[in-house]
RNA sequence: GCGCCCGUGGCUCAGCUGGAUAGAGCGCUGCCCUCCGGAGGCAGAGGUCAGAGGUUCGAAUCCUCUCGGGCGCGCCA
């Protein structure tokens, strides 16, 4: 209906402007919903904005406009109103046509070939493999598996990838944790470091090791411990554990050792794959950072930016000039002893989504990475890749509410709420909801009690609930004997003329457009409180003004019309609870 | 100090590429007291869109500054 309006207009532009009427100009033809009924279905300020260029009054374009606007069967009146908005009233068989649309479509309403089939990466999560996921990951992952879903809805081919941090020294703190633990188990009297990771996964991990390895790996404390660094608080709690690493690797040789840190790293990729799994959402791939370095695309990426000059040597470490390309400072990509940092992996790694040929990437990051975009940017832009193709989304923190008080979290100590918890606890349905409900640099205040509660204070339940609702009437139909006709009911559809009829039609139609500004935004919050407005009519339309309008009445024409227009009504409610990761149940 | 994000009724938030009298939900007040599930509906009160300038026919929306809140500024990942 847009795109046919806007047509019309420009159409009618093009007749205008051969006839010398108007000047050529390119200014947008803009068509937007109405907020109030009085100004009809649709309206357009085309008018307002050639006032200028034409140096004519917006009422007086707008009069021409209409005069030469060619009749169309869905229109049946234009008005001209206000400043100079052209407003359309939408002929009754036009507006009546979008249910049975809907109802033909079923469950591809909505979805559309806008992204053409162009490939896009949403690289989202990607949370170290460290520990399991905590609810802080939790909105990360809701709000990239939707974006993901939205663009794969308007025809994007959605590449959906987590990168796994297997190589840097949080996982050999790791590794390191699990094989203290594992001595433990052994019977040797151990001094765990502070800075070691102190979960109760870690006994897990280290509980399958010694199951598998039994006392293979032992070594005697004194031996691991001798001549270390202090820890904190006498010494540094870093160089302690670096040093208690070193004495891992050194002690257990690379064989152990990769072996404890292969199992640990898998160990963990299960439980977020399977965490993740159960909350809906499934990856196209799992990028491992370390084979980035196998496959020598660090080495590739480092000697494409040296080879360019744009870096060079201080004080032993490589350096990358990304203050040259809008980054604040300069960057280490090769540290004094030889390491690459995280950022040189980083830069190959975008280089390699690149080259993959995806037309977008998108990253997923929380907000206080905030600061790492310029200098990924920078790089991409020094070795001539275009920074644009790269959209960094950044996702504001999540806080948990219980009983109106924060829920304090601290990783260290291991004390966290982690997903599954929190799924756990509301579900997997109100996490995914609640996650999306806000747009995305919106600070998220999570509601534990609210999430839980089942009323219509929970935006979950109240839609879920408008869907049950009209399962619950055809469930309703056959216990009455009455019997449902669609034909006929979409024969009968100009028989809804009730004001919460026409709300129905008029919200229902609307939700094509709504997917498709939430995928090109990047917006889900769009759909959630998309569906609270349909729910919303449709608790309306069947309590209206305390007189139920009865669906299942006696004459069969008005009946399947209502009937026909509620099942429409469900198909939505179903599509944009599927797009949300949310089922649609159909009795609660 | 510099950078990014946010600042809309008591609370939590919408407001589409600037557009026609600023919208919801919760809470509050008053109703409908069960009829296809009241897990619902109707009505009402409540807003200087943080503040000040500017651009525009038109600004909550764009620009500048000020104030307030969050986050980030490692040869960590």
């Amino acid at each position: 209906m847009k795109s046919h309006l806007q047509q019309l207009i420009q159409q009618t532009l093009s007749t205008l402007q051969e006839q010398g009427e108007l000047p050529d100009c390119d200014a947008p033809v803009q068509i937007e919903r109405t907020r109030d009924k009085s100004h009809g279905d649709f309206a357009c300020n085309i008018a307002m904005l050639l006032a200028k260029p034409a140096r004519r009054k917006p009422r007086e374009i707008a009069e021409l406009i209409v005069g030469a606007l060619p009749s169309s069967p869905q229109v049946s009146k234009v008005d001209i109103a206000g400043p100079g908005f052209i407003n359309f009233f939408v002929s009754e068989s036009a507006f009546h046509a979008v249910v049975p649309d809907i109802l033909n479509q079923g469950d591809q309403y909505g979805r559309s070939h806008l992204g053409e089939g162009k490939r896009v990466q949403v690289e989202f999560v990607s949370a170290n493999p460290t520990g399991p996921l905590h609810v802080g990951h939790g909105r990360g992952a809701a709000y990239g598996a939707t974006v993901a879903d939205l663009l794969a809805a308007v025809g994007f081919d959605v590449h959906r990838e987590y990168y796994v941090n297997d190589a840097g020294r949080q996982m050999d703190i790791l590794a390191t944790s699990v094989w203290l633990r594992y001595l433990d188990l052994c019977g040797e009297e151990i001094d765990f470091p502070s800075n070691g990771y102190q979960g109760d996964y870690v006994w897990d991990i280290a509980a399958m090791v010694h199951r598998e390895n039994t006392e293979a790996m032992q070594q005697a404390w004194a031996e691991i411990s001798r001549d270390l660094p202090a820890d904190a608080p006498q010494g540094d709690k870093e160089t302690h554990i670096d040093a208690l690493i070193a004495r891992a690797k050194h002690l257990l040789r690379d064989d152990q050792y990769r072996l404890i840190f292969d199992l640990s790293l898998n160990y963990i990729l299960d439980d977020i794959r399977d965490d993740l799994a159960q909350f809906g959402i499934v990856y196209e791939e799992w990028f491992s950072e370390r084979s980035l370095a196998d496959s020598g695309a660090v080495t590739r990426a480092l000697e494409r930016l040296q080879t360019s000059g744009h870096c060079y040597e201080k004080s032993g470490a490589i350096w990358f000039r990304s203050s040259d390309f809008g980054d604040e400072k300069d960057r280490v990509l090769v540290r004094d002893n030889g390491q690459t940092t995280y950022f040189a992996s980083d830069i190959a790694y975008h280089m390699d989504k690149l080259e993959r040929g995806f037309e977008r990437v998108i990253d997923v990051w929380g907000a206080d990475h905030h600061g790492y975009v310029p200098r990924v940017k920078a790089a991409l832009l020094a070795l001539g890749d275009e920074p644009a193709r790269l959209d960094v989304l950044l996702v504001q923190f999540a806080v948990l509410y219980r009983g109106g008080e924060k829920v304090q979290m601290s990783t260290r100590s291991g004390e966290f709420v982690t997903l599954r918890q929190l799924r756990k606890e509301v579900g997997a349905d109100a996490a995914r909801f609640f996650y999306v409900m806000r747009k995305c640099e919106q600070h998220l205040d999570f509601d534990i009690d609210l999430a839980k509660s089942q009323s219509s204070e929970n935006p979950v339940y109240y839609i879920q609930y408008a869907h049950a609702r009209i399962c619950n009437v055809f469930r309703k139909l056959d216990e009455r004997g009455l019997n449902f006709d669609q034909a006929d009911g979409i024969e009968n559809l100009q028989l809804l003329s009730e004001a919460h009829e026409q709300a129905l039609m008029n919200t229902v139609a609307r939700y094509p457009e709504v997917v498709e500004a939430a995928a090109l935004k990047h917006d889900p919050h769009q759909v959630a409180h998309y569906l609270r407005e349909l729910a919303t009519d449709l608790h309306a339309y069947y309590d209206t003004d305390n007189k139920r309008i009865t669906l299942l009445v006696d004459n069969d024409a008005l009946r399947n019309a209502r009937l026909t227009l509620v099942s429409a009504v469900r198909q939505v409610l179903a599509n944009g609870l599927n797009l949300l990761g949310v089922s649609a149940p159909a009795q609660m």
